[in-house]
DNA sequence: AATTAAATTTAGACAAATCTAAAAATAGAT
DNA sequence: ATCTATTTTTAGATTTGTCTAAATTTAATT
C-alpha cells in the first residue's frame, strides 16, 4: 500500500464514499488537488485491488477492505494528533500537517502503544472521533452552532471547519 | 529533500564519507542492497545540489551541507529511538526498522518537541550518540570488549553490533 | 608496457504517479 | 429526441528512482 494510494483512501472516505455512495472523479481530484485524469488511473489501481468499486463515468466507492484501509489511517492521524497536543505541547492548527506525514508509519504496535500512552482517547483535538482498532467509530449527537435555537444550551465538543486560519481565528477570540 | 536521498546521505556518512574520503560506488550500493549504477546515479544528483563532492571513478564525499543533512537525518533516527524505547516499552531490537521511517517525518518542531519530552538524551538505546542540532557529536572514550585486558574494568555503555539477532542474543543471555 | 580482472559508468528500459490535450460519454435544456 | 455543456476517460509525455546489459575506466599482474 502506497502512500498515495492511502492519500485517495482516505478522502474518497471523507467524501462519503464508505456508505456505497459513488464519488465523482472531479470530486476527489477538487479535495486533493489534482487532475481527474490522475483520479482516473487511481481509480483503476483500486480496483485492480479491490479496495474500490469503480464504474466507468460514474464514480468509485469504498468496499469493505477499502473502508477498513481508511478508517486505520484516519485513526493513526487523529491519534497522532491527540498525541502531538497533549504530549509534546502543540496547538491544535499546527497538527494536522504533521500528522498528515505520521498517518502513513507503518507499525501497528507503534500506533496501539501511542493509543495506550494516550489513554484510549475517543476524540482528536478537533472534536472528531477516533476510530476503534477495530472500526469503530465513536460517533455523537452534534448539531452545528447555527443549527439551534437561540437560548438554547449545550457542550462544544469540535468543530467542523479545522482549516488553520479558521482554528487561529478562534484562538486569538479566546473561544 | 527525497526519501531516498536522506538515505544515501545517511549511508555515505555512515560508510566514512563526512571527513573527506572517498565512499566507493560498490561499497554503497552494497550497504543499500541496490545497484552500483543506481549509486552513480543519485551520486550525480546530489553532486548537482552540492551534498557531496563526486569524482567519476573515484567515489563520492559529503560536503558541509551533506554531513549537516546526514546528521540531522542521524539524530532524528537516534531520538526516536530513545522515544520507542523509554515512552513506548519497545525493545531495542524493534526500534530501528520504525526509527528508519519516523526520521523522514519533516519538522523541525516535532523533533525538538521529543528531544524535550525526553530530556535531551546523548546516546541511543544501543548507545550512539546523538547529534545535537547544531550538529555537534558527544563521542566517548570506547573500547570493544575484544580490546581491553583480562581483569580490567569498564563500563558497557553500547554495542558495535546492532543488528536485531545480535541485539536478541544479548537480551536471551541477559548480557 | 601490455593484458586481464574488477569497478564504474552509460545507455536504454521500466514502474509509479502525475500531467496535458484530445476524444468519448453523460446529463441537462430545449 | 437532439443538441450542447460538462464530466470523464484515453493516449502520450514527464519525473523519480530503479534496473539490466554493454561499454568504459581503473587497478593489478605479469
Amino acid at each position: 500500500m502506497t502512500r498515495s494510494e492511502e492519500n485517495y483512501l482516505k478522502t474518497i472516505f471523507h467524501l462519503g464514499g464508505g456508505d456505497a455512495k459513488s464519488i465523482t472523479t472531479n470530486a476527489i481530484a477538487e479535495q486533493m488537488e489534482t487532475k481527474p485524469s490522475s483520479v482516473t488511473d487511481m481509480a483503476k489501481k483500486l480496483s485492480e485491488k479491490g479496495l474500490v468499486d469503480y464504474v466507468r463515468y460514474q464514480g468509485v466507492s469504498l468496499t469493505d477492505a477499502g473502508v477498513k484501509t481508511a478508517l486505520s489511517i484516519i485513526r493513526k492521524h487523529r491519534l497522532w494528533e491527540v498525541f502531538l497536543v497533549k504530549k509534546l505541547d502543540f496547538t491544535w492548527d499546527e497538527v494536522h500537517e504533521v500528522a498528515e506525514q505520521l498517518e502513513h508509519i507503518k507499525s501497528e504496535k507503534l500506533i496501539d502503544k501511542i493509543d495506550e500512552l494516550l489513554d484510549f482517547p475517543k476524540y482528536d483535538p478537533h472534536g472528531d472521533p477516533i476510530p476503534t482498532k477495530d472500526g469503530k467509530f465513536q460517533e455523537r449527537d452534534e448539531k452545528l452552532l447555527s443549527e439551534i435555537p437561540i437560548n438554547s444550551q449545550g457542550v462544544c465538543v469540535g468543530v467542523k471547519d479545522s482549516s488553520v486560519p479558521f482554528l487561529k481565528f478562534l484562538d486569538k477570540n479566546k473561544i
